[in-house]
DNA sequence: CAGGCCTGATACCGCGGCGGTATGACACCA
DNA sequence: TGGTGTCATACCGCCGCGGTATCAGGCCTG
């Protein structure tokens, strides 16, 4: 199979339109259906039932769309690291990501410590979007990046836990629940006067609900201080609080573990040194 | 990039040689320098360094041979299960392999377990020589593995423990040491009269040194009777130990942990299925 | 119920690129 | 210094990709 066809197939099988899908590729639309027909007489599976709406997936379909899905993104990395390896030429270099805003202590604690060993080579840190950090990896724009459980997808990568923290609740200072000294995760999202902000999924759009649509965590803690929301954050966040809002522990929220994480096959020196500075922390 | 590229380009570091390379690939040399060069040219990146000898990797070679290897196998793994996803047309089935002999009392209850909920499919046991279930699970061959851990590569997978056990010293039953309540790892591996077996490698060569050559769990256990060697193995072996063989506890050697191991991004409704049985076990 | 309109499939064509053979350039060695 | 082995270059034929034109068929609508 080739990466073409596995770009095509993807291509249909998002857009469930073959003239579509075309157009995405900037190919016209006979050379794509015959590229598919191809795939499928290859492969020796339906992927497609034609429709006169367009196309589905079979459930041959979805098995090659998230495992293609996949496949795609291991080559692109090859690719991507492959030429950062030669643009760095001779001394390495690595991109390590992170959740902008998040952790940033033990960032500079990382870094800092790594900086310092004799072997330490340059770190490019990139501070991305939450949920912005697993796909970089996935993808080689990244070779290690700080996640945190369980709001992150660890899966397929290696990990070592760096910290492990509960999480607040963060209130206008004067607000009534301020006194408690411990609040349930379930009185917390369900308080009448704040509705919890929403946040934007990967493609950008926000879920439906009742609270504000928010970016970033400055603009949450703003809007808290104006009494129009309330928010649940791990206890290392209040290190950001600026006056006018309290903290309530959340007794049963789970708890955010950060780790570091990079590809299982990593072969990077830089990325085995940050991971041996990290277990030191 | 496309696979036929990254195909001829792992070929070439493989080989260390653009003429061999050629003709494993079944072409001619001068195409195979063709693509190799256009490649380079592509990527921005020289791969290697031409020598009258052959080839040798340079060190961005280095990284698309190990980033590459991981893009082929997922490719191959998207073709394998896509195909096996039609071949079972309509009701699913899941391939489990497992190390030839080992844990076959858990795997046993694992199977009967998992057979007897109600939306269980046909599960496809593949017994395969130590060492081979990893890549199996990485190119598709199987959906789910039972994998030991150290002695298996767990990375790049999603796992559950199964079981934690320690290791034993299987001796001849008369052996000096047999009266022994508890014995180190390194007095384990050194007893002058009984040198450790050799297992073969992935590629099925052995490594150098005194011990005998062998390829699985009865063969050694024979050879043991025999007075010709000794082995570690885990607690759980003495139940395929016949007469005339005692065992002695290694005190210090490394816990083994049996998992449940899976591809991350894995959709099948029957690897989820075993993972929740084998998770209730 | 007929005609337009949407879908994907088929027919046919031109050309880029892959693989082939023949040969060159060059390092090493006897 | 010629022989041998390496990879690179030159040139050619053909497969296959992508293009345009058109067909086949389901669906909606007047």
């Amino acid at each position: 199979m080739e990466t073409r066809e596995l770009r095509y197939f993807v291509a249909v099988a998002e857009e469930s339109h073959i003239g579509r899908a075309a157009e995405r590729l900037g190919i016209a639309q006979p050379p794509l259906s015959r590229a598919i027909a191809q795939l499928e007489r290859r492969l020796g599976a339906e992927l497609f039932v034609r429709t006169p709406r367009g196309v589905t997936l079979t459930s041959a379909g979805e098995t090659l769309l998230s495992e293609g899905r996949a496949a795609l993104a291991a080559i692109e990395a090859a690719e991507r690291r492959t030429r950062r390896t030669v643009a760095n030429a001779g001394r390495a270099s690595v991109v390590l990501t992170a959740k902008a805003g998040a952790s940033s202590e033990l960032m500079a604690k990382l870094l800092d410590a790594y900086a310092a060993e004799p072997d330490a080579v340059d770190v490019e840190v990139v501070l991305s979007p939450p949920g912005h950090q697993a796909p970089m990896l996935r993808d080689g724009r990244a070779d290690v990046a700080i996640l945190h459980r369980p709001f992150d997808d660890l899966s397929g990568f290696d990990t070592d836990p760096l910290n492990v923290e509960g999480q607040v609740l963060v209130l206008p200072a004067g607000h009534p629940l301020s006194t408690r000294s411990s609040i349930t995760l379930a009185e917390a999202t369900s308080i009448p006067d704040l509705p919890l902000p929403r946040w934007p999924r990967l493609d950008g759009s926000y879920p439906d609900g009742p609270g504000p649509e928010l970016r970033d965590q400055t603009q949450v803690l703003q809007l808290v201080r104006l009494g129009r929301t309330a928010i649940v954050l791990p206890e290392s966040a209040q290190a950001n609080l600026h006056s006018e809002l309290t903290v309530v522990p959340v007794s049963d929220a789970p708890q955010v573990t950060t780790v570091i994480a990079w590809p299982p096959h990593s072969t990077s020196p830089g990325v085995a040194g940050l991971v041996r500075t990290a277990a030191r922390l």
